[in-house]
DNA sequence: TAAGCTGTCTTTAATAATAATAAACATATT
DNA sequence: AATATGTTTATTATTATTAAAGACAGCTTA
């Protein structure tokens, strides 16, 4: 009979398989530390262990006899337990579900099948649940009255919204960058960052799909200078959404990045005079343009409403 | 034998016991209308208005036979079916929950134990999991490696940065608003918030704790002209977060609120002469109190690191 | 014969039951 | 006294199951 298995025993198999290990360096008639040694050493409770032990004494691996562990024989191939398969967590499917929704292009209003999607995305349902009401902070997903969830976003309004919440909380981070004493790191890190973006300038006919990932870590060193828990909460949407938009968008994608290198160039320039008034207007000049960008990908792509 | 039962039936119990006014309202020997025609009545599915009429059938209240259902008697209390317990939804979660937080003032670093508060908020167990994740986003709790939850605010460090990102979106509320044409009608609630102000500051003496509900409302209105969700479901927890702890120091609150509608009064008046640099300063002037004195709440609570 | 009805079946989400794990407590051994 | 094991309890993650919704096909009646 098949009973259900409630919970994966995963941490069992591999503790288990490690007490192998384990009792294959020592010798035959070794005894074997106790268990509170083993848990902690394995770094899993001492309930897994003494789970692990029992078993071993049941394959006469060793004689187990109160705190008695004698080591009876080495093991083989046969011995190794196999676990079930590895389910993701909840931070892998994140990147993973953006990345359908964007790619795949889901149309706004999609009702969301739980069922299958955790199939898909091999999560189990209920991780799937919670992410989405996390999501629904950001306005991604919306929870029907009578269960299930629907797709909202990418809509142009949300584009919109995401754009203006960014360009609220950057030109914030530019200020601040801009009133930064001169022995701070970050001018160091903007210095080589100018270098990286003239380097991509000189190859920009050939390498111009290297802007991308440069995009993103320019926009991460300036927010860096402003050390909060929300704003960091939202860099990871605001970039996971423009940086994906990004890679689809080819039309006219090279003068597309020369221009934006040459706004964060002008940007890097304007925050190193330290004018907060000429570096806010750089950053602007920057993120309208961004924001055209992202609209425009919404538009050639059809359900952008 | 007692089965499980998976999924509450309170749909069922509600549409039978709605069938049960309705026959009582028809003559015996009456035919009742169509299943298509009752579960769009009651707004349930046709399987809900089955199973209903099968056990209307059983109880001998009607005789069903193919899509004669014909009315045999009236009903009698006993008839009446009772539902299971019920569940709260996610959304009175929200408020229920971070009151207790907030009121029973629950230190940093607590394990949250799902169980016990699922039943002490009687809402299911998934529930209270899905709001954690949800509320994980804003930071206010993480999961723990390997399952398990942790209250992380409110500390000193959360209250610092919820106020610094507050001040980050009311600042461009401001900005915002001293930009609005004269005749929006912004203008003429700003006019109406001024005089409600006034008069609280006649009565301060004896109707102090009068000022929490028109410092929300205050601040409300000057982000409603902001239209941008993630802007909106900050405010939220912002809203919540600060008014609970108001309410709570008790430390010169007559003065503390006298001297915050004196800001709120020097606010309005700047905006009004849609000078932005003056109504920046105003703002930032009381931000920088309001800051001040969610700080000092939490000193006098023991536990703020 | 067309419109509407019912019978049947499939799909899906919400919940309870359950196994895995962690942790606390009690007892025994060195 | 310190540390080990034995036992019990509490709690979470996952599965199995039921309620409910919806789709489809065949029947009935006007």
């Amino acid at each position: 009979m098949i009973r259900p298995m409630a919970r994966t025993n995963t941490r069992f198999v591999e503790a288990y398989n490690e007490l192998l290990n384990l009792c294959d360096q020592l010798e035959v008639g070794a005894y074997l530390p106790s268990e509170n040694a083993l848990s902690a050493q394995l770094g899993v409770s001492r309930t897994v262990i003494r789970s692990a032990l029992t078993r071993l004494d049941d394959c006469s691996i060793i004689a187990l006899d109160g705190r008695e562990k004698i080591l009876r024989r080495h093991s083989n191939a046969e011995d190794r337990l196999e676990g079930p398969p590895v389910l993701l967590g909840i931070e892998e499917l994140e990147s993973r579900f953006l990345d359908w929704v964007l790619r795949m292009d889901v149309p706004p209003g999609t009702v969301l099948n739980v069922a299958q999607l955790s199939k898909d995305f091999s999560v189990a349902t209920h991780t799937l649940q919670e992410f989405f009401s996390s999501l629904s902070r950001f306005g991604i997903v919306v929870r029907r009255p009578r269960g299930g969830w629907v797709l909202l976003g990418f809509t142009k309004n949300y584009a919109v919204e995401l754009s203006d919440f960014r360009t609220v909380l950057e030109l914030n981070s530019v200020r601040h960058l801009a009133a930064l004493p001169l022995d701070h790191e970050i001018w160091a890190r903007l210095d080589s960052l100018e270098q990286e973006h003239l380097d991509l300038l000189q190859r920009i006919d050939k390498d111009f799909h290297d802007f991308s990932p440069l995009d993103e870590k320019f926009h991460a060193v300036i927010n860096s200078v402003v050390v909060n828990r929300f704003v960091k909460e939202f860099q990871k949407i605001i970039s996971l959404v423009f940086h994906y938009h990004f890679q689809w968008n080819k039309t006219h994608e090279r003068e597309r990045n020369e221009d934006a290198i040459r706004e964060h160039l002008a940007l890097i320039e304007a925050l190193r005079s330290r004018d907060a008034d000429k570096a806010e207007a750089a950053a602007r000049r920057h993120l309208a343009t961004s924001k055209q960008t992202l609209l425009s990908s919404l538009e050639t792509n059809s359900h952008a409403t």
